[in-house]
RNA sequence: GCCCAGAUAGCUCAGUCGGCAGAGCAUUUCACUCGUAAUGAAAAGGUCGAGGGUUCGAUUCCCUCUCUGGGCUCCA
């Protein structure tokens, strides 16, 4: 038998016998390869370790320490997981079940409209570790369409997506289930399972192991509000015991970080439920953040050149048929209140009421760019089901401007705006940056192609300008113009949506806004929407989960808390309250009616960054023990210089701007 | 809105196979006066989310609603 020759990513060739599979490849590499392959890159496509290598091919192994390798291993847990499932609930139908972020999950339908409670979740594990055990091949088949459907006779949904891939009308969502072309692949491990799928898998179950499975969800068929709803069991699987241990870990850091949690148990705000569902009330120490927090964003708006306005929490229907908002986001809007003189709405958004102070004269080009900027707070009706504490809330602050500027100035403006969000963000701890481009949908919009061009370009040139990376979402823009959404990278490596800077055609379309250029011709602005914090509630609960509610120090509720030791140091502590008070930082005082101790204890899970013990030493020295959050007891500090410190520390914080 | 799971003291939770409701922490009072993460004792604290049904009797079983959690869908 002839030899076959093989080059590897490297370059390098080797020559294999003929009929060698990957595996072969791999041993002939080394052991360790060997041990870590889990699937390979034949000529460019996924294939399994298995699977004859064609002569003259391209090969890269792919290891389970890679994204790829983990996609596979996550992959092929996933029918490990239906098996057992289709072997402990006879007559389950099981639909489909990619590998996601951290794991996977698998969509099913129990006979009888039986579903799963969290002690199912348990035997499917019990069960999935015998598949494992067992060491079951996975065995590629490839079928004819009507061959398949056979074999999937008493699967529906299989039968479905077969008859869509059949018929052509195959889309992304079939994709991880079926290859394109005419034959439909399956996996078959012993007799009794078989799944319909692309692949590639791991070569048996034995090589997989290391997964958990996590919840059960409802989840519609095919994402269809209208269709049937699943069973959804997610679960996270890992190459080594080390890596699962430590994803379950972040998953307990997350939950520890959980804003509504840290919101109770720092005396931040609450959920009341008279109040109703996805309303917040803030407490003393949350509005003192929330109002730091807006002191200083007005602070840096004033210091950008923006004008402030207020508008109502209401307008007239009339207002928003001329916006639009009534035509495309009525679900989104509270209901209609009549009164004596018309049809009146909660706002759902500020800009149509900016575009009024806009259109309240006549507007020399002399004054653009107009940059209006309001704390709105704003009213939106979200469906029950996605409210999601201070991240998703059916009232909330926006802090948010509208810009009105001529379109050469366009560039310039979105390049500044740029500089203004990150500088602002970088105020709150925020260092990594991502943006998204948005471009046009062009099946979705208002205005000449000519100017989304233009507009387009010049957010393009202001992200290059600025140097920040960033992903072009074609087709992701809102009907009325492309922009830019700003993610920030949290402390545990999450990332949020926050800020965002959007072109607006439409607007100034509909309120048929105008200014006068020094031709004294009469021209529309380019209307721009930003906002930096997106809502002040939710940018509250992110910041709350990035520093584990340990404020810095300049936007910490309680900057500093005063213990005498005992009740003879009271006048003593009193009177450095009193001094800290008077350089404007914020302390508080606990009389010694407590153990020292247990103070101390108390103030730490406040996480207040200073406490500051006074006794008999500090009486008569004139001075603090020092206990910051995070660092070691000092003795003897003197009163100014631990003044000094504080307003040193905050001014390094803002510095970071 | 849909699927699933919940709602018991301020917080975290136990409990009642349908018969006077429990703990820890927090709170209040008393004693202790203490130098860096929990001193001791006592007291007080509940329409067992709301409404309806079944029952001699419902916090417990059933129904509806409200709110919450995990998802799905949605987020101009």
């Amino acid at each position: 038998m002839a030899d076959i020759t093989i080059s590897l990513p490297d370059g390098s060739q080797r020559t294999l016998p003929a009929g060698a599979t990957a595996t072969t490849l791999a041993q002939s590499i080394g052991s360790r390869l060997a041990k870590a392959a889990v699937a390979a890159v034949v000529n460019g496509a996924e294939a399994d370790l298995g699977a004859p290598l064609p002569d003259g091919a391209t090969v890269a192994i792919i290891t389970a320490d890679s994204d790829e390798g983990r996609h596979v291993l996550r992959h092929s847990t996933a029918h490990v997981m239906a098996q057992a499932v289709t072997r402990l609930f006879p007559g389950a139908k099981y639909s489909i079940g990619p590998a996601i972020n951290d794991g996977f999950y698998y969509d099913f339908e129990l006979p009888g409209g039986r579903t799963f409670t969290e002690a199912d979740l348990a035997t499917i594990e019990a069960e999935m570790a015998a598949i494992v055990k067992a060491d079951q091949p996975f065995e590629r088949a490839e079928l004819p369409a009507a061959e398949a459907l056979e074999v999937f006779a008493a699967q529906p949904y299989k039968r479905e997506i077969i008859e869509r891939v059949s018929t052509g009308a195959a889309d992304s969502e079939d994709a991880g289930e079926i290859g394109s072309g005419e034959t439909i692949s399956v996996y078959r491990n012993t007799p009794e399972f078989v799944d319909l799928c692309r692949g590639p898998h791991v070569p048996s179950t034995g090589r997989l192991g290391h997964f958990k499975l996590m919840k059960v969800a409802g989840a519609y068929w095919r994402g269809n509000e209208k269709g049937p709803m699943l069973q959804r069991i997610y679960g996270t699987a890992w190459d080594t015991k080390a890596a699962l241990e430590e994803h379950l870990h972040r998953m307990e850091e997350a939950e520890k970080r959980d804003h509504r949690k840290l919101a109770v148990e720092l005396d931040l705000l609450s959920f009341p439920s008279q109040l109703g569902g996805g309303l917040a009330v803030w407490h003393p120490k949350g509005a003192l953040v929330r109002k730091l927090m807006e002191d200083y964003s007005r602070q840096r708006h004033i210091d950008g050149d923006y004008q402030f306005v207020f508008t109502p929490h209401l307008a007239n229907a009339n207002l928003f048929q001329t916006s639009g908002h009534l035509d495309f986001y009525k679900d989104g809007m509270y209901p209609p209140m009549e009164m004596d003189n018309g049809t009146y709405y909660p706002k759902p958004m500020n800009c149509p009421m900016h575009c009024l102070i806009f259109d309240s004269r006549q507007r020399s080009y002399r004054e653009l760019p107009l940059r209006l900027f309001e704390l709105g707070t704003v009213y939106r009706y979200e469906r029950a089901g996605t409210l999601h504490g201070l991240m998703r809330i059916r009232g909330f602050t926006q802090d948010d401007s509208h810009i009105y500027c001529r379109e050469d100035q366009l560039q310039d403006e979105i390049a500044s705006l740029l500089d203004f969000v990150m500088s602002v963000l970088r105020a709150f701890g925020f260092d990594e940056f991502t943006a998204n481009l948005s471009t046009k949908d062009p099946q979705k919009y208002v205005g000449d192609d000519d100017i989304w061009d233009r507009a387009t370009a010049a957010l393009q040139a202001a992200l290059e300008k600025y140097g920040l990376a960033y992903k072009v979402k074609e087709g992701d823009a809102a009907f009325y113009g492309p922009k830019i959404d700003i993610d920030v990278k949290d402390a545990i490596g999450r990332t949020w949506q926050l800020s965002t800077i959007q072109c607006d055609f439409n607007l100034p379309e509909r309120f048929a806004l105008e200014y006068v250029g020094a031709d004294g011709n009469r021209h529309r602005p380019i209307m721009l929407h930003r906002a930096l914090f997106g809502s002040v509630e939710r940018f509250f609960g992110v910041l709350l989960e990035h520093y584990a509610g340990a404020f810095p120090t300049w936007l910490a509720p309680v900057q500093a808390r005063v213990l005498p030791v005992a009740e003879g140091h009271q006048a003593y502590a009193e009177q450095v309250l009193a001094r800290l008070a008077k350089e404007g930082l914020r302390a508080d005082l606990v009389e010694a009616t407590d153990q020292l101790g247990r103070r101390i204890r108390t103030a730490k899970m406040e996480k207040i960054p200073y406490v500051l013990v006074v006794g008999d030493d500090d009486v008569a020295a004139g001075t603090l023990g020092v206990n910051p959050r995070g660092g070691e007891v000092e003795r003897g500090v003197a009163v100014d210089a631990f003044v000094q410190r504080v307003h040193d520390e905050v001014a390094a914080q803002l510095a970071m701007a």
